[in-house]
DNA sequence: CACTAATTCCCACTTTTTCCCACATTGATA
DNA sequence: TATCAATGTGGGAAAAAGTGGGAATTAGTG
């Protein structure tokens, strides 16, 4: 399970180093080979160990292609779902149209989110975390069964 | 079970000392691996011996990441969740984010609350305790049944 | 086939982190 | 009240990680 944030640079060559403290998690899940795609929420990418991008891409395959809104899903997150394999430095290459649509720059945020990761700019993320903090604790989160199941 | 309220300071490393008397079961609970992560109603953080907060993301994993309010949740919880282990001289590493989110100085306190424990500001949390022990009294309080079945 | 561009690999420098030792402070005991 | 023990605090030094860039290899193009 990934979790925690790190702030990394997206470097001349728009490579970003993986933290060291993923790599052997990393390395038992996937032997490095990722799969990074756009999210569909948020001004930010997705990335994933190679299997659980998989299943990922399972479920995708379900949707049916007939339906403009699945079929939206498809295109968007397929057609950006790019093949990245951690060199022997521990590096990562993001491609130009991932870079593009995020509209990243310099200095990231790489953001563990269990199986995956998020991959923002620091400013959209530090914006993110305000808003986000905010909207909680202004209660304009509805709370569903699953959320009251949480006790922290 | 973590009770008690210790003064500690966050020294010139962002390190904290864990006061000793928790020292050994802290160690019998988690080998000294922790996570530290935002709360989400007041302004500090929450420590979890590893064990005690893999059940928590065990909980954020079931929720879905396609509901915003629910990936909100988990945006916020798990991507400042960051690992950290109490070295041998019995400290422990607060990184940037959590510290800054948190306004941390260097006076903190540190609060049992049973199975984790919280990190304040030692002036947050004076105000957190007068304007609660005078919400308490004033009657502020709504009377659960579970509140009722306390006796005390 | 030659030339250019892009990618990958690798080395070296800089910064950060971790470990460890020593001093200060507190509290207990004689 | 002096002394000892235990805990807390600070900081130096070693190690590790992050960063940048050169050079070699590969791929793409005219």
């Amino acid at each position: 399970m990934y979790r925690g944030t790190s702030a990394i640079t997206l470097d001349s060559k728009n490579r970003i180093t993986i933290p060291t403290r993923y790599r052997e998690e990393l390395f038992a899940d996937c032997q490095g080979k990722m799969v990074c795609t756009l999210d569909i929420q948020h001004p930010c990418l997705l990335l994933y160990p190679l299997p659980e991008w998989e299943e990922i891409e399972l479920k995708l395959c379900g949707l049916s292609s007939m339906n403009p809104q699945e079929r939206l899903l498809q295109q968007v997150l397929l057609g950006n779902a790019s093949d990245c394999e951690i060199d022997k430095s521990g590096r990562l290459l993001i491609n130009g149209p991932l870079r593009q649509h995020t509209g990243l720059e310099k200095n990231l945020m790489l953001v563990g989110q269990l199986r995956k990761f998020e991959i923002w700019s620091e400013s959209a993320w530090q914006t993110q975390m305000q808003q986000g903090i905010a909207k909680i604790q202004s209660g304009e989160i509805e709370l569903t069964d699953r959320l009251l199941d949480l006790s922290l």
